[in-house]
RNA sequence: GGAGGGGUUCCCGAGUGGCCAAAGGGAGCAGACUGUAAAUCUGCCGUCGAAGACUUCGGAGGUUCGAAUCCUCCCCCCUCCA
């Protein structure tokens, strides 16, 4: 569960946001020659060790440089979810700053900056076993199945989800099936009202066709440093399609070359793309948070710095 | 030179006289997102627009009340025979 916060004020919390290839965990390594901190990845994927080239995780020298904490915390076959990541981080920032130095949460999962930032609702997680349980249900008795059970237990969230929905649906009936109480009712108690943390969030604006073209190339250098090795050697872990660190873009593309079901400039050329998806879901999702500050991080790199001196001024002051 | 097959909206691809601005898929754009989140899902998608109008199915003609669909000629692509 939540550790409470031990300090009588909020602690603060910077947080550097953007799109995959925007230049994230540069701008932070940068940020380390001017102030004392330690990052804290949001990032979904660097989550899993053995996953460095197609996660495009820190480099070593980046890494020792500044701490990077929530990196390779499992294997690519054991399960991570965004209420571990708020329970950790949450309890890696106290611990950042209570050593006086600045917590930087740095990455682009939407959801995982914002277990951090606002808190996740206070319902238990799901089984596997139960989810594809639920999941062969609607295989056998037909698309469907699901949403109209959901609808039984929890109209009001049914009312918002198409019946297509799968992941959410079975998410809904999990939460059900476990307490007894509505996931609406959960989401309708805590709203993300808690904010455990001050935070100044800073998002990297990249021009689009710029941030493609940044993409384009990343992912040609991915291919060219190992990313089909990487694959394989996840494979000979044990690894498969059922674990959801082997869908993330890249991998999944890489083990389709390896099945001989793809050529390799294919392979190329649909990470690229998917990669350009990705990121466009990413704007979208930040493009919400109104309390983002939008900046280009070397056009407005003296501007980023006034504004983290100024929010760590304040946190002095209290 | 001969015999077939084909050219459809950004791409792939269905469509053989009206129900076709044209199925479906992809891409693109926009959006949703509370324990799988690099996941999952939704909308739009010729142009202008309220209705409706206008321009599209290789090109040019023709038949017809009406053509992407039928006929003629032309251009291009593919396969086979020489």
């Amino acid at each position: 569960m939540m550790t409470s916060n031990p300090n009588s004020v909020q602690d603060p919390m910077v947080v550097i946001l953007g799109p995959t290839a925007s230049g994230k965990t540069g701008l932070a390594v940068k940020l380390a020659r001017y102030f004392d901190l330690e990052v804290i990845s949001a990032d979904s994927r660097q989550i899993y060790r053995g996953m460095d080239i197609g996660t495009a995780k820190p480099t070593a020298e980046e890494r020792h440089a500044v701490a990077h904490h929530l990196i390779d915390m499992v294997d690519p076959h054991e399960k991570f979810s965004a209420a571990d990541f708020e329970e950790q981080g949450t309890r890696i920032a106290y611990d950042i700053n209570s050593r006086n130095k600045l917590p930087v949460l740095v990455g682009g999962t939407g959801l995982y900056i914002k277990a951090l930032t606002e808190g996740l609702l206070a319902a238990p997680s799901g089984h596997s076993e139960y989810r594809e349980k639920l999941k062969n249900l609607e295989v056998e008795s037909g698309e469907g199945t699901l949403y109209q059970a959901l609808c039984k237990v929890d109209p009001p969230l049914a009312a918002r989800l198409f019946p297509k929905d799968v992941i959410r649906i079975i998410r809904g009936l999990e939460v059900f099936a476990q307490t007894g109480k509505r996931l609406s009712a959960f989401q309708e108690e805590h709203g993300f009202r808690k904010s455990e943390f001050r935070t100044l969030k800073l998002g990297i604006h990249v021009e689009r066709e710029s941030l493609y073209d940044r993409i384009d190339r990343r992912v040609e250098n991915m291919v060219r440093e190992g990313l089909i090795e990487e694959t394989q050697s996840l494979l000979d872990q044990g690894c498969s399609l059922s674990h959801p660190a082997i869908q993330a873009i890249g991998y999944r593309e890489c083990l389709s070359y390896l099945n001989e079901k793809m050529l390799l400039s294919e392979v190329i050329d649909t990470i690229q793309r998917e990669t350009r998806r990705y990121a466009k879901r990413q704007m979208t999702w930040f493009r919400k948070d109104k309390s983002v500050i939008w900046l280009e991080s070397l056009k407005d790199f003296d501007r980023i710095l006034a504004l983290i001196e100024n929010f760590i001024l304040m946190t002095e002051m209290k």
